[in-house]
DNA sequence: CATGAATGAGACTTCATTCAT
DNA sequence: CATGAATGAAGTCTCATTCAT
């Protein structure tokens, strides 16, 4: 691997271990086993490695989301959104929990941010509505957009507030499971006959899959 | 006011505006015109600060949150309660942003937020039962807990996460209004018919705050 | 007792116990419980009461080391000697261990310290001479400015090389005794078979005095 | 030579000509000419100087004090002794004065300090014992012991002592000198006819030698 | 590409001392 | 006599970043 993605994969592991600003350009670099300098020679400064990760971030965002060409929603289709979601959630978690902060202070990424959430917010969106001509949820047009959002916010929040509730211990597969679950008992009040089905089947996958983390 | 009272308000004021790892004790100091010796006269270190800002915060949710002798759900009853939860998520808005940071770095206050937490935790639990008891709520107790805990994590990330979806920006009080009716539409579907005209009420209120504070 | 002199105490007790420079003013008041600027009331600055605690120290010296108008050597009066000169090593033990810096930044100290010790010299001196005629000591003038010079060397580093000996150990009596045992070994082989036998006296006495201490 | 090496060196000089107390990491760094930011580059922070210094010492201390294989005390060989203690005792003098409260707050270092200590003790019990069984020393085993403890005591406490005895005034060789000349002086009532000569010839080097320093 | 020594601004904190009450 | 809030210089240490090699 370049030199180049190893301090982006180093970046991220760390971040999210310890938080952004607990990580210095040192702290990678010797991670690394690599010099400060050469850090730098590959990247401009903190930032830049930042908005590295952001572009990952983004581009995993807009791939996973797209919305699909025919509606399909099978249980097998339906968790590979959720398994998608919380496997982004988690794999930039040190984002989620610094958001603010690195917002405020790099006006660049605010845009990028911007258009990621406005993009990812159209599609989904789209999936909804596609549940919702599916057959699948039952609801008007404005609860269709307050249940989207509660939903973002709860996917986006989750491992943040977790990790708040049980400090210092490691957040665990268990962990996002249990995040899937709760996302779940919101969409599952609005369901049909049909969506309930489904959310069911949904519901004892992800307690099946809970179980067997803890064991 | 006593100095010391006066540090831990403009502590509090450039936290919530900056940041807390982006506030120095100089940067406090010198908001209050008085020297930073004077300003470790007061606290040993700015830890103590934080703790101190925390202690207000906890003893705020305490008094706000306890469970009522009789039931009492009365649309003038629910308006205090949900004004109240987002009073407090305002006025100690930086203790949600900066939360795993500030927890991971003081075992001590990772003590206390945790007491607070269980503490709060029992009291919606208790409200929610209520509400439940008072035929405004139709719904088995595993989905009482769900609700609950939906509404703890949504209502404790809504600022954060309308501060970054629209950084820079100010979070003016439409924003909180909008939060609480974000809140009231997860409610609604789990609402008896009562319970259901009660949030109606409620949203009414909230629409005409929003629109009077935009105007 | 009146605070000035309350303020020499606690001053003398902490430094000796935490070494002087570790001492603040504020620790001093706060031992008392007293306000920082009721000690500056009393002193102007700490170089004042490290002034006054030399004060005691240099008037202690000049008592107790007066030469006897008549020559007196019996076990009981060199006793008497071997016990006073341990007492004041270790009463201003602090003294001895810090004594370089606090002579550095002093000049006016200096002044005092060296006549203390230049009067110090002349009564040992003397009381050296007199042992010699009184025929305890055999040794010609240069052995005994020698041997005068070593003793003193001897007694006024004792307690702090112990101390650095076993760091965190506290001195207890017996380290004293033991220092005067030291002493009498080093007198012993300049002794007449007098003054050996007085020697014996005084080590069996010391003997006894450890190891009751340690008992 | 290596940065590392210069501040080790900067610091030792400083911290003989100030105190340790009295040189800051700023002062080192200002006195070198480089940043303070680069001082902490290479030391951790001032206590790490302080442990290389010490390192220094307790090598140059075992490497010196090392038993001969055969026993050799030719007045050549007693000279080299000699000056190598003294040697020590100066160029690390800042120790000597400084030891309680550098111990005092470096658990580290007191460890490594009594290590050292037993290892100089080991080695001068041996040292004197073949200067008994070569004949050159008059005593039992007891007094061998007590003269072994005033040596060590004398030695490492006479550059402190003078610099009291004569506070501001530089410590000059001839200082050291009559460290020697009181060294033996101690010893000499316990040689040998055969160790008094020796005594006698040393004695005759060092005041030549102090003559000519003061010349 | 890579090294690693170097920079310097600035963070947190301490403490002798002052002064209005 | 006494209080205690206040000062400000200075100390230790960190870290993003640069640059000669």
């Amino acid at each position: 691997m370049k030199t180049r993605d190893r301090i982006i994969m180093a970046a991220l592991e760390l971040f999210n271990e310890r938080g952004e600003s607990n990580v210095t350009t040192n702290h990678i670099a010797a991670h690394l086993g690599i010099s400060p300098g050469n850090l730098y020679y590959h990247f401009r400064n903190k930032e830049e490695i930042i908005h590295s990760i952001f572009d990952e971030y983004a581009s995993d965002l807009r791939i996973r989301f797209q919305p699909q060409a025919e509606f399909d929603a099978t249980a097998e289709s339906l968790l590979q959104y959720l398994d998608a979601v919380f496997m982004l959630m988690w794999r930039y978690r040190f984002f989620y929990a610094n958001l603010p902060d690195i917002l405020r202070r790099d006006e660049g990424l605010q845009g990028k941010y911007m258009a990621a959430q406005e993009n990812l917010h159209q599609n989904m969106m789209a999936l909804m509505e596609s549940f919702k001509q599916g057959g699948l949820l039952d609801l008007d047009d404005k609860e269709l957009l307050s249940l989207t959002n509660t939903l973002k916010l709860v996917a986006s929040s989750w491992i943040c507030y977790q990790t708040t509730q049980a400090p210092g211990a490691k957040i665990t597969k268990a962990v996002i499971y249990q995040g899937v679950l709760q996302v779940l008992s919101i969409v599952r009040p609005l369901t049909t006959d049909k969506g309930r089905e489904r959310v069911l089947q949904l519901e004892t996958h992800y307690m099946d899959q809970e179980r067997q983390d803890i064991a």
